[in-house]
DNA sequence: GCTATTTGACCGAT
DNA sequence: ATCGGTCAAATAGC
């Protein structure tokens, strides 16, 4: 992930002094940039073909599995979230999900130990004559993202994770099982811009301080809660302890997903590199 | 007055 | 009948 993160940054300079590049200097920078991204493709390669050794479920009831399915392991290295974040300006919205691909992901920070999975899914087929009720069951093919994060240590401990999102709770149950509640939450936009975004978050049963947070539905409002400054960025710390000199936590979820979109390009659709390629038609620019 | 939260009621799925 | 997700009235806070 650095190293796709060092051919951004590459991609960004080439960018920015485009104009008075020379050719000579626009040739070096360019075959630098490649040889980034093939690094990081040869690890990935070597990633992948690890895969299979490594045992990548640690919930005993996967969301999402079928076939076709994407498992990778990533190591996550402190910081690179933070300068996602700051590169991106914000959370992207949890797009590309009308796409048929299934994948999990699982990061696994070196430092702490702490195991974050990201399940993202759809059932593309056969979902054409349901229509939203309320009551719905889970698991109907309803975009989802899984997520784990780490609670507040100090403070109010009762505070959900701060995703850059504001959201309204809307309800709370006990759920069987479970030692603690769960919260439900929508988007506080939803009226105004109908933006369809929700969020439930629980502790773990086993592991009172981390949060299972799980996402439904894309944000279409694209409004943050904090502005996607440096001075923002720079509160937010690596997962293995993911809380900040202000006291909040911070969950990189739709990050993840999109990271993993620039990574695999599973539907070309959503796919956000527009901070990298200011345009209104970023497919054209993946091809290049 | 406005917005957010709480919480019992309600409803669909199983 | 039970469970989980949502509604909506009551309440809290500004």
């Amino acid at each position: 992930m650095s190293m796709i993160f060092h051919g951004f940054k590459l991609v960004k300079e080439l960018e920015s002094n485009l104009p008075e590049k020379r050719p000579e200097s626009l040739s070096v920078s360019l075959d630098e940039i490649a040889k980034t991204f093939d690094d990081a493709n040869e690890r990935l390669k070597i990633a992948l073909g690890i895969k299979n050794s490594e045992t990548v479920l640690n919930q005993s009831k996967p969301v999402m599995i079928a076939s076709g399915s994407d498992q990778m392991l990533m190591h996550i290295e402190p910081g690179l979230m933070q300068e996602y974040w700051s590169r991106c300006g914000g959370f992207p919205s949890a797009q590309g999900t009308e796409a048929m691909v299934q994948r999990q992901l699982m990061a696994v920070d070196g430092g702490g130990g702490r195991n974050l999975t990201v399940v993202e899914g759809s059932s593309g087929a056969g979902s054409g004559s349901s229509t939203p009720k309320k009551g719905r069951r889970k698991d109907e093919g309803e975009e989802k993202t899984v997520f784990l994060v780490a609670a507040l240590r100090t403070g109010n401990t009762d505070l959900p994770p701060d995703d850059n999102h504001t959201w309204r709770k809307y309800g709370q149950k006990e759920i069987l099982g479970s030692r603690f509640p769960r919260a439900y939450y929508r988007c506080t936009h939803q009226k105004l811009y109908n933006c369809p975004a929700k969020k439930q978050v629980q502790r773990l049963n086993d592991d009172p301080f981390t949060f299972r947070v799980i996402y439904r539905g894309s944000h279409t409002c694209h409004i943050y809660s904090t502005a996607p400054t440096a001075s923002a960025a720079a509160q937010t710390v690596p997962i293995s302890s993911a809380v900040t000199t202000t006291g909040h936590t911070v969950d990189y979820a739709p990050a993840l997903l999109d990271m993993a979109d620039a990574m695999f390009g599973s539907s070309g659709i959503g796919s956000n590199m527009d901070f990298i390629f200011p345009s209104n038609d970023s497919s054209q620019h993946h091809h290049q």
